[in-house]
RNA sequence: GCGAAUGUAGCUCAUCUGGUUAGAGCGCCGGGUUGUGGUUCCGGAGGUAGCGGGUUCGAUUCCCGUCAUUCGCC
């Protein structure tokens, strides 16, 4: 039987996790490792297709949540998929919804957010969401729109067959996540939950693949998302759990402490399958995440913030990251970076760009979104070409220390020979 | 020339009949953003209240003078 997708290592790198490989989804190969654009609401922000491809996009991915609020599944399915109602015809993701729902719905107007760096107290947020805008039970979740407040619910099932009607290549299973304020108790009841859900969403899944292969259709892949916040145990026993299921790949979820990105991935990816791709959910504002991701094992990424801060003029460079909008830059006629190779860099100055910003010009959000998104997703493409030839630690190390300088490096640098 | 109105932060304006360190919006300066927050969020700087007198325990506030601006009338 034809598979959804197919995944091909071609290099490892000795003494690490990390790899090269290939994903092959009916859109087209995805080169990895790599970094996926985000496109929530099916658009990356302020961006043609032409550019995200230009800025050497490989695939995008989408949102679930979003997408079924505006302009719903329906609509896109209307449309002939996500593919054609985009016009992308690269590969393309859709996440499930289960982190807007947290993220938008029970933490809503809380004060708690997805980057929450607050004390690791015991916040049960099951036992708040009564009063709150998500309600979630191992049935589903139940959930006010964001948008106007009508009640909506969301359940494994529904998740897969919102995904299936959006028609994305990727589908990440229905999960919840944890709080960064969760004690253990409620970390472990979300993961058992969300292997819960993994399993209903993965029947469902496949009932509805059987519902395309009898039409013709293509195949449409899943990943199974691994969660355990940050309990060793507990990630090491989701990634059993799911590694043991017939996933296309898996996503690795939650909430990260920018330090704990390491070794969180390196639990679950010793012990998921190696044949599958593993996507880090929502990770990657700044290179060091790029880097430690593919070193324990990451082969695609997908993270708003190289063009949420784009928006806000924060941009990347090889030696930091600056805000365009400031005073020095107002007679700075030279690139964002010499050294890009983006079409911003080639074409517009620093004063520009910082023109554009003061003056509340479209065209700002869009030149420095071609910037940072090209940042990394050339970094990520520097990194495959270095694992394919051995110089990764070097080229890791030299990255970090300009970027971070020397001292602010080390401790991504810690046990590199 | 005469009459009237208005002068408070870079700008537009608040400070109720005189009462602590004169506020706001915008602008300006800086920072943040990790499964999307384009209208974002958080900090900060900045005023001898046009100027000079007077009354008063105390004046941005009341009085006089003066300068400036605006409007109206000769």
């Amino acid at each position: 039987m034809k598979k959804a997708l197919d995944f091909e290592i071609t290099k490892r790198l000795d003494g690490t996790l990390a790899r090269t490989g290939v994903i092959k989804t009916p859109h087209g190969d995805i080169k990895t490792p790599a970094f996926i654009v985000g496109g929530t609401k099916a658009t990356v922000k302020t961006l043609t297709v032409e550019q995200v491809l230009a800025l050497g996009g490989q695939s995008v991915l989408a949102n679930t949540y979003h997408l079924m609020l505006r302009p719903g599944a329906d609509v896109i399915a209307a449309a002939g998929g996500i593919h054609k109602f985009m016009n992308w015809q690269g590969p393309t993701f859709t996440d499930s919804g289960g982190f807007q729902i947290f993220s938008l719905g029970m933490a809503y107007g809380k004060g708690i957010d997805a980057t929450s760096h607050s004390t690791k107290g015991d916040v049960d947020l099951a036992k708040h969401s009564s009063t709150q805008l998500a309600k979630v039970t191992d049935e589903g979740a139940s959930f006010k729109s964001h948008l106007d407040g009508s009640s909506l619910s969301m359940t494994p099932e529904s998740s897969m067959e919102l995904q299936h009607q959006i028609g994305a290549d990727v589908h990440m299973s229905f999960d919840e996540l944890t709080a960064p304020l969760a004690g253990r108790d409620y970390i472990k009841q979300a993961m058992d939950r969300t292997h819960l859900w993994a399993e209903r969403s993965l029947a469902r899944h496949k009932q509805l693949n059987d519902e395309h292969i009898a039409k013709g259709e293509n195949l449409q892949a899943l990943y199974g998302i691994v969660q355990g916040a940050r309990e060793q145990d507990l990630r090491i026993e989701s990634a059993k759990f799911l590694g043991g299921r017939d996933f296309d790949g898996y996503g690795i979820g939650g909430v990260f402490e920018p330090e704990e990105i390491s070794e969180t991935v390196r639990w679950v990816n010793e012990v998921l399958p190696e044949n599958k791709p593993r996507h880090l959910l929502g990770m990657g504002a700044q290179p060091a995440d790029l880097f430690m991701g593919v070193q324990y094992g990451i082969d695609t990424f997908d993270c708003v913030a190289p063009t949420r801060q784009a928006r806000n003029g924060a941009l990347f460079t090889y030696d930091g990251r600056i805000n365009i909008t400031n005073n020095k830059y107002q007679q700075d006629f030279t690139p964002i970076d010499s050294e890009c190779d983006c079409y911003t860099c080639q074409n517009y100055t620093r004063a520009y760009v910082n023109h554009l910003f003061r003056a509340d010009e479209v065209l700002g959000l869009t030149l420095a979104s071609i910037h940072n998104e090209r940042f990394v997703v050339r970094t990520v493409d520097l990194i495959r070409d270095s694992i394919g030839d051995g110089s990764f630690f070097d080229y890791k190390k030299r990255f970090l220390e300009r970027y971070y300088g020397v001292e602010g490096a080390r401790v991504f640098l810690n046990g590199d020979k």
